[in-house]
DNA sequence: CCTTCTTGTCTAGAATATTAAACGCTATGA
DNA sequence: TCATAGCGTTTAATATTCTAGACAAGAAGG
């Protein structure tokens, strides 16, 4: 049973978005050494996969310890938003099958007309969003007002709250909410 | 922050009891190496590094995690164990301050004519133990027999249970317990 | 006193890791 | 099209690790 460092080193650095030039640079060594190292070209010495760590930074233990099994999904497709409304509403969740998710991002679309229902919502955590596209009436804690693309929203869950599309064509948000509902 | 590579292994393969020979013969490498790395002169490399670890074994990741701080105590003097009897009983405790501790090792004394009181003891988990000098009348599920020296003892600590120095000097038993009720 | 065994350490040379610099590639923009 | 800049890779030279073997010190037994 090996250890493949230099996949578990790529994998480290890939997924903090450094190049290896720049994790050389700040680890202070040389991005060849890098390249070697994910190659499993050679084995570095503890010192220097040390060093390179260092410039994550990530200690050894954390390294040795990765599960690289579980690298989550970071990007979705569009179909692979999980639909959570209604012909009036469509709600399309990113992220539903992560365990221990903490936030709730939802792609949302009101057909004209279309409202989260006749009741106010309220419920624990916060919640905000931007409008994308058409024009969405929104009712927080008593007042109210009407939001067009590139205006926003965020609010305390706990108030109030209806969502309804007053325009005549489909009105899209992209909203988030936390503790994660769904 | 170093990391002290050297202490780590010395630390580990002291704590199996290896020489360095011995570790090194194991891990297929000389003990030279093993004498450079203990002595911080060189930092292995990790291939290095996972085949002496290989000949514990450990591997990369406990031997990063292992926490040195926590070596706990392993051996107690006389006067380390805690007394939790009377003057009666003397019952001392091994390894009383071990936090998680799973076994109660008891060394038991009973004076003559002394018990474990006038009624029956029951709670949960097994026990056992060795009678080391005296003779000790043991009653366990209303069955009764006198136990001397060599002999022994072993019962579901459910069923009820009684101690009692039947004989005219004092008695000695070095006693097991789980789970750890004291 | 020896001899023999084991321990950890040290050293010269062989093997390997690391550097510095170049290469080939792709993308971006003038 | 040419230049520029970024990317990962490769190579020759250098620095370090690793091996094989010798050394000194302590323990056990004759």
């Amino acid at each position: 049973m090996t250890i493949d460092v230099g996949a578990r080193l790529r994998g480290v650095r890939t997924s903090f978005g450094l190049s290896q030039r720049e994790l050389a640079r700040r680890a202070g060594v040389t991005n060849g050494l890098i390249s070697l190292i994910e190659q499993n070209r050679v084995s570095p010495s503890v010192s220097s996969l040390k060093k390179v760590l260092d410039g994550v930074p990530m200690s050894l233990a954390e390294f040795f310890t990765l599960d690289l099994s579980i690298a989550p999904q970071a990007f979705f497709g569009t179909d692979e938003l999980v639909e959570l409304g209604n012909e009036a509403v469509s709600l399309r969740l990113v992220a539903a099958k992560r365990p221990g998710r903490q936030l709730t991002i939802l792609q949302e679309r009101y057909a004209a007309g279309a409202a989260t229902g006749e009741e106010m919502l309220a419920h624990r955590g916060e919640e905000g969003g931007v409008v994308v596209r058409g024009r969405i009436e929104l009712m927080v804690g008593g007042t109210t007002r009407v939001l067009g693309p590139g205006e926003a929203y965020y609010f305390s869950s706990q108030l109030p709250h209806r969502f309804r599309n007053v325009g005549r064509e489909v009105c899209e948000i992209i909203s988030a909410s936390t503790p994660a509902t769904f």
